[in-house]
RNA sequence: GCCUUGGUAGCUCAGCCUGGUAGAGCGAACGCCUCGUAAGCGUUAGGUCGCGGGUUCAGAUCCCGUCCGAGGCUCCA
C-alpha cells in the first residue's frame, strides 16, 4: 500500500464519472473540507487487513503529530503500478475508514473519476508519503508500542504491597530504579565514549567484533568460548533440575506458514530474511515458535501439566537498528535460555511462576550477580492485577525493594503479567536479564491443547522464562561490574568457576619446567585450569601480566617450591604472597567452585605456544 | 534514518591546525641476560596514511565526494 499524506488548508472535489463497474454507488455532488490531512492511498497486490491496519495506524500518527483531526481518505490509483483488485482495495479502504478513532474520517468515491482542487500547508511536515508492506511490521510495532504507552500508567509497588504513582515515590533510596525509571524519558548520557566492557571482552579475549559478519554478530575467542559454554552449561543444569525438557528447534521457519502469520502481527521484531526455492524464510527471534509448533503435536491432559520445554538457542536474531549495538549488551545474534511452561490453570500458571522467580534469582546469584544488582520491573494488566494482588505482592516482596510497575488498562500484548530484572550500568542504561510472562493468547493460536478433569479441551496458559537473560548478556554484566569495581579501587574479577586460567606457573628459571610440568598435570587432575608461563621474560613482567589477565592464583617455582610440596600462592584477593601445601589449595579451589560446571583449559597450556590476540 | 566522531605498521595511537624525507609504544623475529612476586637490554623486519577526485612545484596534512567502523538519538513487544 502506498500512501501519500497531504496537511491541506482546503480541498475540494467533484466525482465526474464511473470509471470501473465496481465503483461505489453515490450520486455525485461536490465536497469541501477544511484543515483536512488528505491520504491518497493506492492498494497494491498483497495487501491485506494487517496493512490496512498498519496503514491506519501510522496516518493516525501522523494526525497526532501535527495536530489535526480531520482525515480524507482519497483512493488514488497512480501512486501504484502494481494495483490490488478494486474487490480488495474497496473492502481495505472501508476498514481503514473504521480505524481512526475520535478523528472525522471523510472518504472520497471508489472507482470515479474526479477533478479536485488543493491547497496545501507549508510546513515541514504538510507532506509526506508511506510504502506499507505486509513484510514490514516495524511500523506496526511503533504504533502498538504508541497506543499502550497511552493507555498504561507506570507505578512503583513496594514489598509492603503500596502502590504509589512514579511522581509521588520517594527515590533517594533507590537510585537505580529511579534511572530504570526515568529510562524512557531520560535522555542524557554521560560520555561519549563506548561502555567499559567493549575494551574488556578485547582485552581478556572474549569476544570481538566480526567485520565479515553483519553488525551485532560477535565472534568468541577460545576464552569467550569457555566462559560462554561455562554459563550455558550452567544454566541449562539448573533449568532441567527445575524440571524442563531439553528440546532442539529449527533456527529459520516460514513466513508463510499460517501459524506464523498471525503471530507476525502481535510479535513485532525485525527479523531477518532469506529467500530459498520461492519460500521466505526468516530466522527466529525466540525458540517460542519452535516449542510451540512442537507442543501443539503433544497430546496432552490435565495430569500432565504443568510440562516445560526448554531450549538454549544459538542463536536468536533480531535485526535491532545499528545505531543501537553496543558490544555485548545488544545483539543481533545471542544465546538465549528460553524455558516455556504449559499449565491447566490460571491458578497453576501463578504457583508456577513463584518457582521460576525462585529460580531466575538463584541462578543470577550463583552467575556472580547479585540481587543489588538489579533492579526489577513488573507489567500486567489492571484486571489481572485485582485478581492476583496477593501473589504479584509476594513477589516484590522476594524481591525486597520497591519495583517498576506498568499498568495496563487492557490487554495489548499476548500477555497479562511480565516481570524482569534489569542491570543499570554505569552510564544509566538498563537491560533486561532474566524474565517471566504469562500467555494467555498463544496456546490456541498454534493450537496447543489438552483434555480436562471434564474431557473438555482447552488451551494451557503458557510461561515464558529466560532464568538468565541472554548469555553475552551476563557476560557483559559481569564485565561493567568488574570494571565498576576497578573504578572504585578493587580489583575486577570474574567469578573464579569462569575464569579462563584459575592458576598460573611460573617458573623461575628453565631448570624448573619438568616440576612445573608436573605440578600442572596434578593440578589439572583436580578440575583447575592451570597454564605455564615458560616464555623467557623476567618474573615481574610475567607476573604483571598474569594479574591484567585477572589470574585469581599466581605461583612462582623456584628452587625452595621445586621437589617440596608446600606451593608459594600469590593471591590477587590480597595481592600477598603464601604458603600453602597442595591438597590445601585443591580443596580450597573446588570450594569455590563446587556445583559449577568443569571445562579444561580452552588454550596451549604453555604461553611461549600461544598467539597473541591483537584486538 | 538523523547527529557526533574516527579510519596512519599486526595492535594502540602521535603527526594534520601552520603542506616540504612516515613516527612512538606494545607485539613479532633474532640475540644478550637466567632473574624471587606488576614492565631487564639490544638489533631487525614491518606502512599505496580507507578509497576516488580537486587545489598546489609539492597533499597523511587543505577542499569535494564516497565507503567502512564506533558512540549518541529515534528504537528496544
Amino acid at each position: 500500500m502506498r500512501i501519500l499524506q497531504l496537511h491541506c488548508d482546503s480541498i475540494e472535489y467533484t466525482p465526474t464519472k464511473k470509471e470501473i463497474r465496481e465503483a461505489e454507488e453515490i450520486t455525485p455532488q461536490t465536497q469541501n473540507l477544511k484543515d483536512v490531512l488528505v491520504a491518497f492511498v493506492a492498494v497494491e497486490k498483497g495487501d491485506d487487513s494487517a496493512v490496512a491496519r498498519d496503514a491506519a495506524s501510522q496516518v493516525l500518527e501522523s494526525l497526532k503529530k501535527i495536530g489535526c483531526t480531520r482525515l480524507l481518505l482519497y483512493p488514488y490509483a497512480h501512486l501504484s503500478s502494481d494495483l490490488a483488485r478494486p474487490s480488495v482495495a474497496l473492502q481495505l479502504l472501508s476498514e481503514m475508514k473504521e480505524a481512526f478513532p475520535g478523528m472525522e474520517v471523510h472518504s472520497s468515491p471508489f472507482g470515479w473519476t474526479k477533478s479536485y482542487k488543493l491547497q496545501v500547508k507549508g510546513h515541514p511536515l504538510a507532506e509526506g508519503f508511506k510504502v506499507i508492506t505486509g513484510s514490514e511490521k516495524k511500523a506496526d510495532s511503533a504504533a502498538l508500542e504508541g497506543e499502550s504507552k497511552i493507555r498504561s500508567y507506570w507505578k512503583i509497588l513496594s514489598p509492603d504491597g503500596s502502590l504509589v504513582n512514579i511522581g509521588d515515590f520517594d527515590f533517594a533510596k533507590h537510585k537505580k530504579l529511579e534511572t530504570l525509571a526515568k529510562y524512557e524519558s531520560a535522555k542524557q548520557r554521560n560520555a561519549d565514549v563506548p561502555p567499559p566492557h567493549v575494551a574488556l571482552m578485547k582485552k581478556l579475549a572474549i569476544a570481538d567484533y566480526e567485520p565479515a559478519s553483519d553488525s551485532g554478530n560477535m565472534r568468541f575467542f577460545p576464552n569467550g568460548r569457555l566462559i560462554k559454554s561455562l554459563i550455558e552449561t550452567y544454566v541449562t543444569e539448573r533449568v532441567r533440575e527445575y524440571g524442563g525438557y531439553e528440546v532442539e528447534t529449527p533456527i529459520m521457519y516460514d513466513s508463510e506458514h499460517p501459524s506464523m502469520v498471525s503471530y507476525f502481527n502481535r510479535f513485532p521484531a525485525r527479523q531477518y530474511s532469506i529467500d530459498s526455492e520461492g519460500k521466505k524464510l526468516f530466522l527466529r527471534f525466540a525458540a517460542c515458535f519452535g516449542q510451540f509448533l512442537m507442543a501443539s503435536r503433544f497430546q496432552m491432559s490435565y495430569k500432565n501439566l504443568p510440562y516445560r520445554l526448554y531450549e538454549l538457542t544459538r542463536y536468536s536474531f533480531r535485526r535491532e537498528q545499528s545505531g543501537e549495538l553496543v558490544g555485548l549488551r545488544r545483539l543481533r545474534a545471542f544465546t538465549m535460555p528460553d524455558c516455556h511452561a504449559f499449565c491447566k490453570d490460571m491458578k497453576q500458571a501463578v504457583t508456577e511462576l513463584d518457582a521460576r522467580f525462585e529460580l531466575s534469582r538463584s541462578v543470577l546469584h550463583e552467575l556472580g550477580i547479585r540481587d543489588s544488582d538489579y533492579d526489577m520491573a513488573i507489567r500486567f494488566t489492571e484486571d489481572f492485577y485485582n485478581e492476583n494482588r496477593d501473589s504479584i505482592k509476594a513477589l516484590v516482596s522476594k524481591h525486597g525493594r520497591p519495583v517498576l510497575v506498568e499498568m495496563w488498562k487492557e490487554k495489548f500484548f499476548y500477555f497479562v503479567l511480565k516481570w524482569e530484572f534489569n542491570f543499570v550500568d554505569s552510564f544509566g542504561k538498563a537491560s533486561a536479564l532474566s524474565t517471566d510472562q504469562i500467555d494467555v493468547e498463544n496456546a490456541e493460536r498454534y493450537g496447543i491443547k489438552f483434555v480436562d478433569e471434564h474431557n473438555q479441551t482447552r488451551y494451557p496458559i503458557i510461561l515464558h522464562n529466560s532464568p538468565s537473560g541472554a548469555v553475552e548478556r551476563v557476560i557483559y554484566t559481569l564485565l561493567e561490574k568488574a570494571a565498576d569495581d576497578s573504578k572504585h579501587g578493587l580489583k575486577p574479577q570474574l567469578p573464579l568457576w569462569l575464569a579462563p586460567t584459575q592458576v598460573r606457573i611460573i617458573p623461575l628459571k628453565e631448570e624448573f619446567y619438568g616440576f612445573c610440568d608436573a605440578l600442572a598435570g596434578r593440578i589439572s587432575a583436580c578440575r583447575i585450569r592451570a597454564d605455564i608461563d615458560d616464555r623467557n621474560e623476567s618474573i615481574g613482567k610475567r607476573i604483571r601480566e598474569a594479574e591484567k589477565e585477572w589470574i585469581r592464583y599466581i605461583m612462582v617455582v623456584g628452587s625452595k617450591e621445586a621437589g617440596s610440596d608446600t606451593l608459594s600462592i600469590r593471591d590477587r584477593n590480597s595481592g600477598d604472597v603464601r604458603d600453602v601445601s597442595f591438597d590445601d589449595f585443591a580443596r580450597e579451589v573446588s570450594e569455590q567452585t563446587k556445583d559449577k560446571p568443569f571445562a579444561a583449559l580452552n588454550l596451549p597450556r604453555d604461553l611461549s605456544k600461544r598467539p597473541q590476540l591483537m584486538v
